[in-house]
DNA sequence: GAGTGGTCTAGACCACCAG
DNA sequence: TGGTGGTCTAGACCACTCC
């Protein structure tokens, strides 16, 4: 048994919900190894007790955490640590996010830029007519200096303002966030294929070398979709990395 | 507004709660297309009024579909279906049970079984000592007749009585969970690469061929590693498909 | 201002697990 | 048999959105 309770404090004036500020600093303590994995916690009802909350609020944050696969509970046995090490769970982030957050310096260089009509692949995946006005947008990824990735997207025509000049400088997601377009769902395709040999060029890579392909489209929270990309990397120099959490 | 909780109806006898009945039933009128996307709910107060719930079951129902990126909920707005077609999000499951479910008839050859000393690579993923004891497993998995993927796997020996007659019949995570292993955590990390000359001929691709890689650890509820796994993939016959949900 | 979801409380009973 | 988490109730106040 461990003395969470007394590791950790509520502030009530905060605007953080409560909850939340119990899961955030019980994260920070099986983070750091002050709970080490194999720990269990006390019950629910005192840590409630101990912290000064109602029972389903601390439940509330509990679960939070078991949801992100930090912790495990069991009916008539307790709350134990699982894992300590930083994990990230797959997340709805774009490769600039990804690239900038972990400091590898990402560049783009818009390839090609502008409206044009749906091919018949867009069309379905946006949910246009086949033929309806779309933004396209080719685009080269670097990462400390090297090509990463030719990247593909389809928007639909008059979704947002959007320019050249943006791209070049943040990531695609992030000017639709700050567009208001908040994006909720995605679905990906993950394969692998041979370069052609523009791709092979563009990328530093020889003929007929692998690439590693995601194709996605991306929903907005009315449902709507608002993106889809057709996206290849070099497989000798990036990989995807997600970890899955049981129900 | 539609009239949602005319469509739905709880028993209070069934051992299944509550919440998740209503939930279960909201996902098939949502599927069947009975309420398409776009659909505005009544809110919660209104809908646990009507099936003779309380508010914090009826939302418990509603946050369960929220989190399989079924529903949206706005602040000041309202509850919203998003999408209407059956969706598999992130799951924590085997290529076998991808395959049953699917009707691909999977078929497995072991290729080799046995106990060996774990290589360095293997005993840093599941958490051992170099040269300590493991099972390894080779398999080549089959759907439609066709050889789909080369399987290499690697388990702490002890961990379960296994023969190879069971992996010829049944997945590898089938097998471990009959045994009482709950596999909670699984890190993956996809990538591509050329086929080596023993894969191409294995699996029938050509010499060079592009195949899509799985790396996988996979950790039981009690925070054990319990299996390490690499697997290679033919990229002209498989991919990997997922739904992304941002929180 | 009216309506929505977000959070929180203080209880209650039950199902499951271990000793 | 005692302790745990799982579920459920009937309220309350607040923050946000839209009109």
């Amino acid at each position: 048994m461990n003395p969470v309770g007394q590791l950790i404090r509520v502030d009530r004036s905060s605007p953080v919900p409560l909850y939340f500020q119990v899961a955030q600093r019980l994260e920070e303590l099986i983070e750091s190894g002050q709970l080490v994995p194999g720990t269990r916690l006390e019950n629910e009802i005192a840590l409630a007790d101990q912290l000064g909350l109602s029972r389903p609020t601390m439940r509330q944050a509990i679960q939070y955490l078991v949801d992100k696969g930090l912790l495990v509970r069991k009916r008539g046995v307790g709350t134990q640590v699982v894992h300590a090490k930083v994990r990230r769970t797959v997340e709805l982030t774009s490769l600039y996010d990804d690239l900038h957050r972990t400091h590898q310096q990402p560049r783009t260089e818009v390839l090609s830029f502008g409206e044009t009509e749906a091919p018949d692949e867009v069309a379905v995946a946006l949910a246009l007519p086949t033929g309806a006005p779309v933004l396209a947008i080719e685009r080269l990824r670097y990462a400390q200096g090297e090509p990463l990735a030719v990247m593909r997207n389809y928007l639909p025509a008059g979704l947002l303002q959007l320019s050249s000049e943006d791209l070049a400088k943040h990531g695609l997601y992030q000017v639709m966030r700050s567009a208001g377009i908040n994006l909720r769902l995605a679905d990906q395709t993950i394969g692998a294929r041979k370069a052609t040999a523009a791709e092979a060029k563009a990328l530093g890579e020889a003929r007929g070398a692998p690439l590693l392909t995601m194709i996605r489209t991306a929903y907005d929270d009315a449902g709507r979709a608002v993106e889809y990309g057709h996206h290849a990397y070099r497989a000798s120099l990036y990989s995807f990395e997600l970890t899955l959490v049981a129900r």
